[in-house]
DNA sequence: GTTATTACTTGCATATTACAAGTGATACCA
DNA sequence: TGGTATCACTTGTAATATGCAAGTAATAAC
């Protein structure tokens, strides 16, 4: 279940996505999580745009009690904690395959490989499918695996 | 062309967007332009997000400075000014869709109608193009009905 | 036992947002 | 033709969020 701290400025579906993703960081860090397999504070903090240590705390904080994401602490080295995607948060995947190829469509210089545009042009579901195996390590079987 | 003001923290696609309308405001704006069909200051501050309006004044300059929307006096009451989607800008209408898919499954207390998920369910390219014509009057078009 | 690593926290400067009120241009109406 | 209303903003200021640099506690590695 998701569910949002405070009241809500409206319950229009959209910006119930607003009142949860709406900000310049929490999409990136849902973008590591579900399409490069991130998983610990420091493989996040590496990313190219430069979180600061703070806000990246905080979303993630804020991930979990959204109930998007859950946090365990690594068996092998206790230092660590995964953050993990749950179900909910698993389904925003359509979603950021809608702006990445709104973005390569758009920025004359982006990043995207051009087989992307390709792909998607070509069969969208597919693509979206084959995504999903990147972050493909959800919340509900990281839990089986450590029950 | 959609062109940022300053430097981009990465070219990656997703960030791309997050630069532009990466805020709590912005999205709001664009729903109310393509899936609304609203065109005045006015319109857009009636939302019942409400907006303020130093903010909706400060967000109509950047997106027109962006390249997603062109403003326009009306004719026939000069004190008006229309604000119109590019193709750039109607090219977000899938994003929205899958922003108000996820919203409308995951808020308990959602106010999209039923019909909408299931008409998303059956076709959801089909949903897309319908909803594409409430917003269809876009900038080019305008432009050859004023010249 | 010393050093390194990981996931943070803290303090403070700067930037963004929110709220309330005000302004100038144009339209409407008697 | 003069007064009032409407429209698209602007301005000032308080509250909030973000960005940056440095520091800390817990655990691991040597």
């Amino acid at each position: 279940m998701v569910t949002t701290s405070g009241p809500l400025r409206s319950h229009c579906p959209i910006n119930f996505g607003l009142e949860i993703f709406g900000d310049k960081w929490t999409l990136l860090v849902l973008r590591d999580l579900l399409l490069k397999g991130k998983r610990s504070f420091k493989e996040f903090q590496s990313s190219e745009e430069g979180i600061a240590s703070n806000i990246l705390a905080e979303r993630l904080a804020r991930l979990e009690r959204t109930g998007l994401v859950t946090s365990a602490r690594v068996e092998s080295d206790s230092r660590q904690i995964h953050y993990l995607p749950t179900t909910d948060c698993r389904a925003l995947l359509p979603l950021l395959v809608e702006m990445a190829y709104w973005g390569a469509r758009h920025d004359p210089r982006t990043a995207a490989p051009e087989d992307f545009v390709q792909a998607y042009e070509r069969d969208r579901d597919a693509l979206v499918l084959a995504m999903a195996e990147v972050g493909a390590q959800s919340a509900g079987a990281a839990q089986s695996v450590r029950e």
